[in-house]
DNA sequence: CCGAAGACTGTTAGCGGTAACATATCCAAT
DNA sequence: ATTGGATATGTTACCGCTAACAGTCTTCGG
């Protein structure tokens, strides 16, 4: 079996093909190619055409492996489908542009033991650093996140001890805040609709800040409806539909997350309840709509 | 400056740690941890133990060079604020779950030059495959993809050639379609509203494909509002206002994503108009929501 | 009791780059 | 001319791990 001369075999290159198509030393091509120390514009021009018309790649794994240095940033997420989390991403890929780091996500589906899994996985390519939501962590995670040796951020959350930096609001706070509001505005018959993802911490401290602060005045939830699953506006509806069903009289509907809301405004508006007199509604997060 | 006995001054842990520490050879100790080849229960005990105590994380980037197999899987993709490639991402996370091969996100955000960047970057690392988003590429970008030796996934589109293999749907078609349920249904004055990225191919495709089938029944646009941007529910108000204002005598609107669908709907719903009886919507990707 | 065939563990030689140092070259300043 | 210091390029020794092969030690049939 022979290969045509046009396709020459297609071993994968290396440094070394470039060194020898332009004459030099590897060592060279490497410097051109990295933009570090001198190198004569002649010797520059030659190597980088050599390499551009070989279409050489270079290979981070053998260049990180000799030089110890990784421009990638771990991320660890809890998912992909509630919208903060791409927003986030978004966030954190812009502010990195232009430091040479690049973020690599990973997702732990609201799951302790994966996000210890992923950890591992991410860890095991020597990351510069780690980008990771939350602050509740297994004792294995949590001693391993101490041993990488780089910096860590937890993020999203600053109720509770980080391991090395922590950014982010406080969610039983925000929850608090939330309840005094809607207790302001008038509201009594108040009811949650929300997450039930057991790990999904960040809900889970709105819920307590707010039910603490509704309690502080004397106030109870009239009635609570649990979901699984991503955010999703068809969500919103049926939860809606249920509560609206179970409990005639709630004047309030409090969402813990922004897109179940939008499912809830719609459903209310398609029933033609009157916004904000007869019910009110209120949601976390906040894709930019309002004003219902 | 010394350091207290308890901190042994953490250098990285490599396999000769763990090697030292058990008593065996560092060979042995890959085999453990790799689970291959053959090792007495007693050894692989003992150094699973001793990697465990110490913290072991092995170091793919060593481990990849000497095997020249990397585990990882490029994803390319063009924003994640589109909940359509989210969604991508999960089907695709899922489906390499139980392959022992990792998803590397990358996102382009429409740009050809990112998307080039962004790929040489990704190449770089050596992955077992790529999945990337559409079928329109730069040259550079194609040399690449052809280069590479690996398997190539061209996805979410099948309007054009693929360099390896490509998965998807004919957005031309499913626009084409569209129109086709939109005239059957009796609406004549359609109006589209959707984004202007020039580079989204797939939404550029499918306004071609709606537009054809338009043409074909004699019909054309009555309007046509563009934006940029993710996908919102804002946008979507935004925009129905504007072609409502605009053209007061539309009876449908054509929204190329369901997010800015859904603004609308809720816009019209709170405007009161009679849907679909006044005014028709439909919008492309569809989160479950529905039944305006 | 010997040799062959497992079963287990060790040794050696890289993988493809880069850090650190060594070696030219060339030119200005003495 | 000589020298010192830029400037430009090459050499050497790994980085941490694994493939391939080379033992060593049992076990077992004949």
């Amino acid at each position: 079996m022979t290969q045509p001369a046009k396709t020459p075999a297609k071993r994968t290159l290396t440094l070394r093909d470039v060194s020898e198509a332009s004459g030099v030393s590897e060592m060279t091509v490497s410097r051109v190619l990295r933009a570090r120390g001198d190198v004569s514009p002649a010797t520059r021009e030659r190597v980088l055409i050599a390499a551009r018309t070989l279409g050489y790649v270079p290979n981070k794994i053998a260049g990180a492996l000799a030089s110890s240095r990784v421009n990638l940033v771990a991320v660890i997420i809890p998912s992909l489908s509630n919208m903060v989390f791409p927003e986030v991403m978004a966030g954190i890929a812009a502010t990195l542009e232009d430091t040479g780091l690049q973020p690599v996500v990973g997702v732990t589906n609201y799951s302790p033991d994966r996000e210890e899994s992923v950890l591992y996985e991410m860890l095991s390519w020597r990351p510069s650093g780690v980008i990771i939501a939350g602050l509740e962590h297994t004792p294995a995670a949590l001693a391993m996140l101490q041993n990488a040796g780089i910096p860590i951020v937890e993020i999203m959350d600053i109720d509770g001890t980080p391991v090395d930096s922590a950014v982010g609001i406080s969610h039983r706070r925000a929850g608090r805040q939330m309840a005094e509001a809607i207790i302001a505005a008038g509201y009594r018959k108040i009811a949650f609709l929300g997450t039930m993802m057991p790990h999904d911490h960040r809900a889970r401290k709105r819920l307590e800040g707010f039910e603490e602060a509704l309690a502080k005045a004397g106030i109870a939830l009239v009635d609570r409806e649990f979901y699984n699953g991503g955010s999703a506006l068809l969500k919103g509806r049926e939860m809606t539909a249920a509560v609206l069903t179970r409990t005639p009289d709630v004047d309030f509907l409090y969402y813990s997350n922004d897109m179940i809301g939008a499912g809830g405004l719609l459903y209310c508006l398609h029933l033609g309840l009157e916004i904000p007199g007869k019910i009110g509604l209120a949601a976390f997060n906040g894709v930019e709509l309002l004003d219902g």
